[in-house]
DNA sequence: CCCGAATGAGACATCGACGTCTCACGATTT
DNA sequence: AAATCGTGAGACGTCGATGTCTCATTCGGG
C-alpha cells in the first residue's frame, strides 16, 4: 500500500524537523516559525502541514523531550548495582539532553495555566524510587527528601548544561563535576 | 527649589513600581506592560512615563536584582568567620530574592546578542572568592573549581525557589536543604 | 510520458503587545 | 480663585509573529 508508505515516510519527516527544532531552539529559545523551518530544511508552509501551530510544535517537543528523558533513564539502568554508581550513569546518560530539557523546563512555566504532562511526573517517580533506595541501602543520607534531591539533581543538570552553553564550564568535566559534588559536596571530606 | 523635591517623589515612585514588577514577573514572567502597570497601582500611561519602554524596565529590574543581590552578599559577610558558615549566610540572605533572581536570570539568555551587565560578573567575582578562600583554607575540596561551584550555588538556590513556588518543598526547610546538600552532598558521610 | 501528491515561495489577514498621543480630572501651589 | 502638574482613561497607529491561502514547481509512481 503506498497509503502507510506515505504515512511512515511523513512519520520519518516529522522525527526529523523535532530533532532540529530541539537543536535550534535550545540554542535559542525565542526562535520564530521561520527560523524553525529554515533549521529544518524545509518551508514555513511545510512546517504547518507537519504541525498545526507552535503550541502543537511545542508539545510535540514536550513529548520527544520526555521519551528522551526516559531513554536516558533506560539506559542507566537505575535499579542496578548501588544507588551511587546508578546515580553516576544517570547523570551521563541524562547529560547529552540537559539543554533540551532545560528549554522545556523553562518553556513549561509560561504555560503557567494548564496542566503539566504526566510524562514528567511518571520520570519524577523514576528518580525519586533511586533516591529513596539509595536511602534504604545506607548509601545516602535520609536527612533530606527524595523530591528535594531530584530537584537539586534537575537544577545541577540544568546549571551544568548552562554553563558549558556559556564556555565557563568544558563538557568534558561536566558529568564529574556534577557527579562529584552532589554525591560529595563541596566540604572537603577527612576520610581522603 | 520644587524641581528636587518632584524628583525625589518620581524617584520613591519608581523604586515602588520597580519592587510591584519585580513581584509579578517573578510569578508570572510573561506579564504585559498592562499587568505590570495594574499590580503598581498605576496606569499605563504612568508607566511609560517613568520607563521609556519594557526593555528600559527590564534593565532597571536587572539593575535592581543586582544591588539586591549586592545587599545579599554584603549581609552575609562572606570573608568573617570560616567559609562554611559564611556560605550558610549566604544561602540564608540569597533565598528571599532567589526568585526573582531566577527570572532576571532566565530573562537575560532571551537576549543572547547584547552584553550581559558587568554588575553580574562582579556578584560573581565575589562569591568566586569565597568558594577560593574556603579552598585555601582547608574547608572546601579543590577538584572542584571556583567557577563551577559558583554556577553549581546558583542552580540550587534557582532550583530550590522554583521546588518551593511549586510547592513540592516546605519554605521553610530551604535554607537547610540547600545548604546541606551543597556542603555535604548526597552521599551518607563515615563520620556521623 | 502523464498524473497526483507534496513542497516551496509568497501574498494576505489576524492578533496581541507595545508605544504614542490627546483630553479631562483632581490635587497642589500660588 | 487661577494656574500648573501629575495622573487616568482611552483611542490610535505600529510592528512582529502567527496562521491561512493560492499557485507554480517538483518528484515519484503508474
Amino acid at each position: 500500500m503506498s497509503h502507510s508508505g506515505t504515512l511512515r515516510l511523513m512519520a520519518v519527516d516529522r522525527e526529523h524537523v523535532l530533532k532540529e527544532a530541539a537543536g535550534l531552539l535550545t540554542r535559542k529559545a525565542t526562535a520564530g516559525m521561520d527560523e524553525i523551518a529554515k533549521a529544518a530544511g524545509i518551508s514555513r508552509a511545510t512546517l504547518h502541514r507537519h504541525f498545526a501551530g507552535r503550541d502543537a510544535l511545542i508539545k510535540a517537543l514536550e513529548e520527544l523531550g520526555i521519551a528522551q528523558f526516559g531513554g536516558a533513564l533506560d539506559a542507566a539502568r537505575l535499579d542496578e548495582d548501588d544507588a551511587v554508581t546508578a546515580l553516576r550513569r544517570l547523570i551521563t546518560e541524562a547529560e547529552p539532553v540537559a539543554g533540551f530539557l532545560a528549554f522545556l523546563y523553562t518553556e513549561n512555566q509560561l504555560f503557567e495555566g494548564e496542566q503539566t504532562n504526566d510524562g514528567w511526573a511518571r520520570l519524577d517517580a523514576r528518580i525519586h524510587a533511586l533516591f529513596r533506595r539509595g536511602q534504604e541501602e545506607g548509601d545516602f543520607r535520609i536527612d533530606l527528601t527524595p523530591v528535594w534531591l531530584t530537584e537539586a539533581l534537575y537544577g545541577l543538570i540544568g546549571a551544568g548544561a548552562w554553563a558549558v552553553h556559556e564556555g565557563r564550564v568544558a563538557r568534558r568535566d561536566l558529568d564529574h563535576s556534577i557527579a562529584e559534588l552532589l554525591l560529595g559536596g563541596i566540604r572537603r571530606s577527612m576520610e581522603k
